[in-house]
DNA sequence: TGTCGATATGTACAGACGGGAATATCGTCA
DNA sequence: TGACGATATTCCCGTCTGTACATATCGACA
């Protein structure tokens, strides 16, 4: 049970932006989760992730950029607080979409070659 | 000493071929290492891995494609043995560093933007 | 034939990672 | 003002990874 179904037959990869902060498919996830839930838990959630590593990816990738991607509010509105992208996370978050996107077209070829290669399986 | 000092500033990234096969900067290194040494032991020690670590990352790669990338020797010629890679495993590194450039030049402009982001540092 | 140097392999141990639970904090609303 | 629901934070512990150590194996060569 180390690693769940997410890692699915698709092309992942992750972004060394400097050598203690990386951006990859789990923290780009995460981001969008939490755009759409507005909600730390939630999100965690929908990936059967705890919330204890939820929030510490957020914490991480708030330290990371010069701004918050990322903002809480404890008590208050509604249930009890909640969360949002900023909008440098958003655009954080586009920018990996996109930077994904063109890796994926570029290594393309590649990935179909070594795949080929590969020993024979059921997959 | 978790991680050594082989993460530099450039950008490294894995590619998935299969949910339990990755190939990344450690495996392409050490098979780049290997074609030059021909010995485990000697590219080991080049990255300051232990022998072990290198000898299960070779036999996870031999094990993943249909024929092996490293062909290796017991006893004999000269010292006691030795390793090299075969024709395939030629070809997977070159692919990989081929897929590594691509890839490179495709989110290059991503990775300027997003580093324009990061938070201040002395880096 | 015995030595040498490399591959091959198992065992034990230490450290890191992540999960779970418990707890604190906060602000709105009934 | 008390309860609720969410964020925030810490401790404990199991699991996994990889290192270190020890050893077996093998084949050319002196």
């Amino acid at each position: 049970m180390t690693q769940f179904a997410n890692v699915t037959e698709g092309l992942r990869f992750r972004v060394v932006l400097k050598p203690g902060v990386a951006l990859g498919p789990g923290k780009a996830d995460l981001l969008e989760a939490i755009g759409e839930t507005r909600s730390l838990t939630a999100a965690a959630a929908r990936f059967g992730m705890s919330y204890k590593r939820c929030w510490s990816l957020v914490r991480e990738l708030n330290a990371s950029f010069r701004a918050a991607l990322v903002e809480t509010e404890k008590g208050g509105t509604g249930g009890g607080g909640g969360a949002r992208l900023t909008e440098l996370g958003t655009h954080v978050l586009a920018r990996y979409r996109q930077m994904e996107a063109d890796a994926e077209a570029a290594i393309e070829a590649g990935v179909t070659d070594l795949r080929a290669l590969l020993a024979d399986e059921t997959s």
